[in-house]
DNA sequence: AACCCGATTAATAAGTCTATTAAATAATAA
DNA sequence: TTATTATTTAATAGACTTATTAATCGGGTT
């Protein structure tokens, strides 16, 4: 059945170990509880991935580069125009955090209390972007020239989407349980938002 | 020289815990380190706060009150107009954030990882910003009307102005790691940032 | 069968953490 | 002064953590 089931049980510690990371953080989650998840003795744990650090980096390491892979990718964007490849990356950006909505606070989490995986972060964020700076700010460029948009780095523009959605991400689970808004709600809600936040982003172009 | 040498001790964990608790977070804190931050022994927090999570309700309660009350203070939106009132309540919002960068990783962290905090954020939100929602709705429908405005709903606004300004102080320090922006460079993009949210809001604003 | 070897477990060392207790010290009152 | 109370410390119990080690299990090979 399993292709490799020599590889079945190191796979679901990583599940385990990802799941709980993600809902915990690295310092609150134990060896102890991700064995208990898998339902596997703890010293498996360290048998597969010798430390927790190991594990945790493995886990880090491969979700932070498919997140950034996708941001990134610029495949699509070529034969859009320019509101339409605003639109396009935004909410891209979006549906990326949509179907991982608990990678932000990881990364905020880590990034700021361990500062070893800034090196990993920069890395990946002095190759990746380029293709797209390149050419948006082209894009953008021919755009203020013609006086369509307003005078603006696209930086900010980057900012202000990231801001807008990620927030989403963070401050809403919150919010929707101070104010009592069921599950229902919130995905209507979301569904608004992330109309609204292109929305935003192209208002603020406008000269 | 204190007034109230009895509490000063007190008051030396207190501060030293909130340092560290914005530093690195409830779980990554512990009372030794709290009692080597101030210089005294480690039982000496136990003897005035008796358990950590006391201590640290303490010190959460007291920051939140004061965050929320600052936040939704209007004694002095009255006398503005419109896009005066909208400019204020961001910048106070931005300054506010500026002047305790630390409480909002802090929030999010314990109110997603401990539900219980919940009760008192709900308690908060209930009562202060009645006031605030009250004049501001009032104030946009006016607008709304007059046709100046967008039909937009308040609850828009404060979710686009916290999300823009909360994510410059929790983002933006890890950007600046990232991309090698040093102290003064970010202190001049904050300061850029802080009108430039106003700006996109009251552009999202426009009709 | 005996053997091998990777996968798994039980046991445990060594360390940290919270919280308590009893003893020591400092401050105050009688 | 002495008695009383408050503050501070040293010591430690007990729970939990990471990581290692040696023993065991089970399937494949010879």
């Amino acid at each position: 059945m399993d292709i490799n089931s020599e590889n079945s049980m190191e796979q679901s510690i990583l599940d385990a170990a990802e799941k709980l990371f993600l809902e915990n953080g690295f310092k609150s989650t134990s060896t102890t509880q991700i064995a208990k998840e898998v339902g596997c003795n703890q010293a498996l744990v360290h048998y597969y991935f010798r430390t927790k650090d190991n594990l945790f980096n493995r886990i880090f390491e491969k979700k932070f580069g498919d997140f950034f892979q996708v941001i990134f990718d610029t495949t699509l964007l070529e034969q859009l125009n320019f509101t339409q490849k605003i639109r396009h990356i935004c909410e891209s950006h979006f549906d990326l955090l949509n179907e991982n909505p608990k990678i932000p606070m990881l990364i905020l989490n880590e990034l700021s209390r361990r500062p070893d995986h800034i090196a990993l972060l920069r890395e990946k964020l002095h190759v990746l972007p380029e293709k797209l700076f390149e050419i948006m700010e082209k894009d953008m460029q021919t755009e203020i020239d013609a006086g369509r948009i307003r005078q603006v780095n696209f930086m900010d523009i980057v900012l202000t989407m990231v801001s807008l959605n990620v927030s989403l991400f963070t401050l809403l689970p919150m919010a929707a349980q101070v104010l009592q808004i069921d599950e229902n709600q919130q995905k209507t809600l979301l569904a608004y938002r992330r109309n609204e936040n292109v929305e935003i982003i192209l208002k603020y172009l406008q000269p």
